[in-house]
DNA sequence: AGTTGATCATAC
DNA sequence: GTATGATCAACT
């Protein structure tokens, strides 16, 4: 694949973010020599990678922005043609080993929020991975009301973390940040401090943003 | 149809 | 196992 150095401006990165728009993965592919699989079964992360290499993001697996020295973070997001999101948005994994060490200013939540470069894919129905179209980018700051959801969001989680109710960390809490299962499956488990200091094991979790709450995002809203 | 829980690839 | 990139698929 064509390799794409690391922008030097946000600036930079915008117009090569714009300069994607309106293309087909199909046409990307062949574009910068890219192996297009034929659907996303096996390979969930695969858009997110390759638009990834196409803008010159070089974080890796490390728990940071994308592109470290712009404070920039990448999202891919499916929407359909009439712009509403298709999927929940991962952000990053939660910490359940030293909860009470975390706050939210130092986070790594928000230090990934801070700054998202929203790069919308348009998926039509029953069609195929290639005939994806990359949308307008948007690159996104949260406002102070939005900011302020993620907080209480983030804190609600980490305090139940932190008080081992591990049975209270599931999906159904949190307005715009949401708490779901991160693991290869089901039967992957990870050692924390339960609600009586003992130690157990559950579930590996994530931090994933409700559609509702990208949604509005995307059609430049106020969440309030 | 929207939401919640489960899952896949890969690097280290 | 833990981190990245997410979407799949079962359930309500």
């Amino acid at each position: 694949m064509t390799t794409v150095t690391p922008p030097k401006s946000i600036e930079q990165l915008l117009e090569r973010a714009e300069k994607l728009a309106s293309k087909s993965l199909a046409q990307l592919a062949e574009e910068f020599r890219a192996q297009l699989p034929d659907h996303l079964l096996l390979e969930k992360g695969w858009v997110g990678q390759f638009i990834e290499h196409l803008l010159g993001a070089t974080s890796g697996s490390l728990p940071q922005p994308d592109f470290p020295e712009l404070g920039v973070e990448l999202k891919t997001i499916p929407i359909n043609p009439l712009g509403k999101p298709l999927e929940s948005t991962f952000v990053s994994v939660v910490n359940l080993h030293q909860p009470a060490s975390e706050q939210w200013e130092t986070s790594i939540v928000k230090k990934k929020l801070e700054h998202v470069l929203w790069m919308p894919i348009i998926v039509h129905p029953n069609s195929p991975l290639n005939q994806r179209i990359i949308g307008m980018p948007l690159l996104w700051r949260p406002s102070a009301d939005e900011w302020q959801i993620l907080k209480n969001d983030w804190e609600e989680t980490m305090e139940k973390v932190c008080l081992g109710k591990f049975g209270q960390l599931n999906a159904r809490f949190g307005q715009a940040l949401q708490v779901r299962p991160k693991a290869a499956n089901s039967k992957v488990l990870t050692d924390v401090v339960g609600s009586d200091g003992e130690i157990t094991q559950t579930l590996p979790r994530g931090f994933y943003l409700r559609s509702s709450f990208t949604q509005k995002v995307l059609t430049q809203l106020s969440y309030s």
